[in-house]
DNA sequence: TCCCGAAGTTCGATTTAAATG
DNA sequence: GCATTTAAATCGAACTTCGGG
């Protein structure tokens, strides 16, 4: 590897002048144009690289930002971060990536890694789990810039948020079911100690209010464990079905991943969807597009919650750079419906909905 | 931040004997225990934390190293990663991201930009369009240690590999579809351009020489992109059914995203997977286990492959460091079946099949 | 005074060579 | 000669300061 001494003696000048002239330095101002263009086409062919350790020792810059998710194999995290490296890509700032994999103590460590290898600043991608303001008191302490995507946070001078208004995807999501005339709904909540999951169902409760909708507690169901599973989702639509006597038309769920089991504990039921009933999720992971049926469900737009934390980031970290007061932010993404094919309009054909349907056909069968 | 100098003042003795005493330099070897503890002590006390460029510029290495898949949003590459954090996590070794996004001249530059910050090694999570020989020769020059994921490519002698036996898993998949009693199978194959592809192509060829079973052309289609999608699996079997006459009552498809639109495509024609027709995919994705109703695919182990990438990798770079010479690995996995519900017995009953069927329907309905 | 360029210092940890009692 | 400690050099880029024309 070149150094810049080396490209010095072979340009007849000294580090210095390189260095200025390769960075555009005020004082290379004087410098004659032809003694720069001869500098940086022999920096050229020998390829001159500056050695980053030594501008990072220098500047106590990394150039280099933290990523922590809380799991990588959970789609909503890899749109994210799609989104992300998009921004970061383009000012040519790498990222390390950390993974929590829902588990706190990983969480902290990675943290602790991040902050040793003094990263410009960091970006988390939250569930709730892990970032009560606690957390990130130190983080504080180094004064590293923080985005939080997906977790209200105010308070904090030096941490940004990126949140969609959940309380507005719970309304859409009931407010499409209704529209499509359902009446008789049957609803699994997210864990309550997911903040998403206490918004949504304020809006959904707001909508039933203004609609003049009865939310029957006897077909609520909540869900405890995080992260959401599909099977989760399946036992509990199993568990409504076997209530008895229940009658609904449709089902909304807290999550993709959950509606996606609700689908397939239909089917299981011998119950089509969305002829027998109708199934909405929320987030739009890529399954629901290719599920079958293909899931109706509330959109989180996760490539441009990646894309904004990551320009919210540079923002702050350049401002710093510059010695401009840097500025938090605090965005909220609106969601919206994506209509497939797991939703359907209560047919006058359908007498019965989906709970009779299928006590009639368990008494059928025996 | 406090640093070495500021800490050895603290102790009352220079930075050497600190750096010696807290790195367990041989050196230190004759200095009082007492004094070390001491040391020990007071640097815990002052949150003493190495400036990790100047180490990095000391020792020319970054402790960390680079990895590239060619799509984030890929299930197959999340899990990979998970199995590579694992590893070098437990190494206290971070990793910088990147992300081909299936895209030559992004993977160039991303290249481009982990040689620039000098990691330590690399790990590249292939599909095959990038992989060829030709790319990693720039790599070559500044001997940066690499390990290939999913491409077989030997020969070069800083390259180790970690791959499936795909030849084997097309052996298994066809294998388990004869087993059931299958005799008339459809198979949509990968491209041509994929190396997998390939090779799976000549295990399925294999078992049906074994035994003695006919490989219709006509029920032979190809994909022609990459990446896959589930959208092309459900065109594909369309056409495959609108061939007319054909009969098949199993599908053998290249990877479970073009399964799982297969099996889309059979439900939207009104065909049961699998009491009309099974299915069967490669990979084993996360949305295999969740779909409705759930794929039986050869499972390729993703975590262990990035597990055992990770730990080439490290052997690999420890041993350089250490100036021992280091040794390249090929590893190669096996593949399994993972049986669910997607694939049954040809029934006794199933008189037609599923071309016929869908024929049958046809007219029926006109 | 203005233009051009270089010598020398800094960043912080590590290591070599050398110096104490 | 031995146990114990340290001053000084090193890594490479960038910037401050200073000097010659």
């Amino acid at each position: 590897m070149v150094t810049i001494r080396e490209l010095a003696k072979k340009c007849g000048c000294s580090a210095s002048t390189v260095s200025m002239v390769l960075n555009n330095r005020p004082l290379a101002r004087y410098i004659p144009a032809t003694t720069k263009a001869t500098i940086r086409q022999i920096a050229v062919e020998m390829k001159y690289q500056p050695n980053i350790f030594a501008q990072s020792l220098r500047a106590n810059r990394s150039y280099t930002v933290g990523v922590m998710v809380f799991d990588i194999t959970d789609p909503y995290c890899t749109y994210i971060l799609r989104g992300i490296e998009n921004k970061l890509n383009a000012a040519s700032i790498a990222y390390l990536l950390f993974d929590a994999q829902n588990n706190r103590e990983r969480f902290d460590r990675n943290l602790e890694s991040m902050l040793q290898r003094r990263v410009d600043g960091l970006i988390l991608v939250a569930n709730s789990l892990q970032t009560d303001p606690a957390v990130l008191e130190k983080v504080e302490i180094p004064h590293v810039p923080v985005v939080v995507i997906g977790r209200e946070l105010r308070g904090l001078e030096f941490a940004s948020t990126v949140v969609i208004n959940n309380h507005r995807g719970g309304y859409i999501a009931l407010e499409h079911l209704y529209t499509l005339g359902h009446r008789e709904i049957a609803f699994i909540r997210g864990p309550k100690t997911i903040a998403d999951s206490v918004l949504r169902w304020e809006g959904i409760g707001k909508f039933a209010k203004e609609a003049n909708l009865k939310i029957s507690r006897e077909w609520t169901l909540e869900l405890v464990e995080v992260p959401t599973t599909s099977a989760e989702g399946l036992e509990a639509v199993k568990s409504l079905l076997h209530a008895g006597r229940r009658r609904f038309s449709a089902v909304l769920a807290f999550d993709d991943m959950t509606a996606l089991g609700v689908i397939r504990g239909l089917s299981e039921a011998g119950l089509e969807v969305p002829r027998d009933c109708s199934v909405i999720g929320f987030d739009d992971i890529d399954a629901a597009g290719y599920y079958n049926p293909p899931l109706t469900t509330v959109r989180q737009p996760m490539l441009r919650m990646g894309e904004e934390a990551a320009s919210a980031l540079l923002d702050y970290v350049n401002a710093g750079q510059k010695k401009r007061k840097a500025q938090v932010v605090h965005r909220v993404l609106e969601p919206e419906i994506v209509v497939r094919r797991s939703t359907g309009p209560v047919h006058k054909a359908q007498k019965k909905t989906a709970g009779q349907l299928h006590e009639a056909r368990k008494s059928g069968e025996q």
